[in-house]
DNA sequence: CTGGGGAGTTAGCCACACCTAAGAAATTAG
DNA sequence: CTAATTTCTTAGGTGTGGCTAACTCCCCAG
């Protein structure tokens, strides 16, 4: 019901726009869009005066771009959907987690609301998908995991491994090769702040993690 | 590879020429496919166009529409994506028969060719989707079974169903209301040309069935 | 063999989603 | 506090996919 009517394109703008809002605290801007979409900044000026006409963001000119109730709705819906369908993939068809995420960008404007609730009872009503992110529940709900990126560690404290980040497959791909997956147990061995890497132990194995790695990994302490 | 490139606008017109190809011998008018895809007459004209331009269709001016063979290709590979997609409905989220094709033709749309491989093997290779229709191969075999409608059937001919056109839900939905589905046994009792109306046993149960009803209906003489 | 009438195409319009180039606003620098 | 720079928007163009209205072509009937 809530994403009908939007075009493919206007979902992705406001799921991008709720994630941008969602991780950090920088005002989401007409650049920042256009950066993360992979269009033109006129673009993204047209497109969001589109979406604030149909009442799903508020944009201030020269201002902010921030959803409204409704956007957020609609966005949050989206990220439903992705995170169901990556699941399936992983689950169902054997995909890799670094597969999955081009696969699912396309899928979830496809699907059906009821596609969607069918998914989710056939898989068993999953809580997170394939990288650790939590899946909304139907009516927008979004579990809150207590997790920290591994930067935050100190030296010598371990944790278990609650969310990596899908923005890159190749690191991934790299993650898989270094023992590191969803549940397992890192140690941080030492912090080299000016190096840029941080070395963990994982499954008794020493292994070094640039910063963009170590920050994609995020772990429950203890 | 062969539909890749292609909106799902021009997929969806070359799907429904070959239909129109496949299923009776009459030319294929502009009038005819705005009719199936429920558009103005000037926009198919248009889009035939395109498709001419891409060298997918071949339309003299005034004349009938074909399938080149790259079209017939491309066509085809769409015929296999519904049919391998409608499969999975009802086999992995337990869709009816009656509700796989809306579903189905959106997302023939969306899914990557790689996901098309994956699910046909998951599926174990299935022959044919929950209506009895063929699946086309990769390369485009088609297999063409010995099927003749219901009409076909002298009185007291029985046959197994082997094949039930998907164009009308709710003839679906009657048809398994009156216990017929695939690979059941059907005897024709009686042939009411003049009222249009076809008597048939199923498990021991006389059914009425009128023409559209009983031309839908495809079985194996025997 | 000439007129219609119906089918098909062209013309001209709108919306969406993209672009580049140019102009307006806000912020930052001197 | 002006000036320069960055950022955003407006202007104008393209392609796709729709539409209605008007025109053109083909064919059949008289």
């Amino acid at each position: 019901m809530t994403t009908s009517g939007l075009t493919p394109t206007a979902q992705d703008y406001l799921k991008v726009i709720w994630g941008a809002q969602e991780w950090s605290d920088e005002p989401v801007t007409t650049s920042a869009l256009a950066e993360r979409l992979g269009v033109s900044t006129p673009t993204v000026s047209e497109a969001v005066k589109r979406l604030a006409a149909k009442g799903l963001v508020s944009h201030p000119r020269y201002g902010s771009i921030a959803l409204t109730e409704s956007g957020r709705r609609a966005a949050l819906d989206m990220v439903r959907r992705h995170r169901l369908l990556e699941t399936f993939l992983v689950t169902y068809l054997g995909y890799g987690w670094d597969e999955v995420h081009e696969e699912a960008e396309i899928l979830e404007h496809a699907v059906s609301a009821a596609f969607v609730d069918r998914l989710e009872r056939r898989l068993g009503r999953p809580t997170r998908d394939p990288h650790g992110d939590p899946i909304p529940s139907r009516d927008g709900e979004l579990p809150e995991l207590p997790a920290v990126s591994l930067c935050e560690l100190a030296e010598g404290a371990a944790g278990q491994v609650a969310r990596v980040s899908d923005a890159d497959a190749e690191l991934l791909r790299y993650l898989s090769g270094a023992g590191i997956g969803l549940d397992g147990w890192i140690t941080v061995v030492r912090h080299q702040a000016a190096a840029g890497v941080l070395t963990v132990e994982v499954d008794g194995r020493r292994v070094d993690l640039g910063l963009p790695a170590a920050r994609a990994v995020w772990v429950v302490r203890k």
